[in-house]
DNA sequence: CATCTGACCTAAT
DNA sequence: GATTAGGCCAGAT
């Protein structure tokens, strides 16, 4: 599989994540099929020009991508408040948000 | 081909 | 918690 075709996996295991409930960049990969592609994750991100769930992808720690100071950061930061998210500190509880896809999704996800 | 870089991750300290 | 070191992969130089 080549660059765009793994980058529209990503994208489209992301349109499914959602709202409310965030993935962090290794679990996004892995979900598309990529293991150990946790950087192209945010290639994908960076370069796609179509909508997407972006804000809802966070470090495995919890913690937003950017730098605290950065306006992207912020933006992310007030879309996750605004589906529900509690963000301390740029920060969000994976615990408690983290994504746990069912059957029934992953399922509808091989297009049957 | 060698190196560096980045919206990354894990384990160890 | 914070930091470090090593691993990871695709692009750019």
């Amino acid at each position: 599989m080549n660059n765009i075709g793994s980058c529209n996996q990503i994208l489209a295991t992301l349109a499914l994540v959602p709202k409310g409930s965030v993935v962090n960049y290794g679990f996004l990969a892995d979900l598309a099929g990529l293991p150990g592609n946790a950087r192209m994750v945010g290639r994908c991100l960076r370069e796609s020009n179509e909508p997407t769930n972006w804000h809802r992808v966070v470090r495995s720690d919890g913690k937003v991508a950017f730098p605290a100071n950065t306006p992207q950061a912020q933006e992310q930061r007030s879309l996750l408040i605004s589906e529900g998210i509690a963000v301390v500190n740029f920060r969000v509880n994976m615990k408690k948000y983290l994504w746990k896809p069912d059957l029934h999704t992953m399922l509808a996800k091989l297009s049957y």
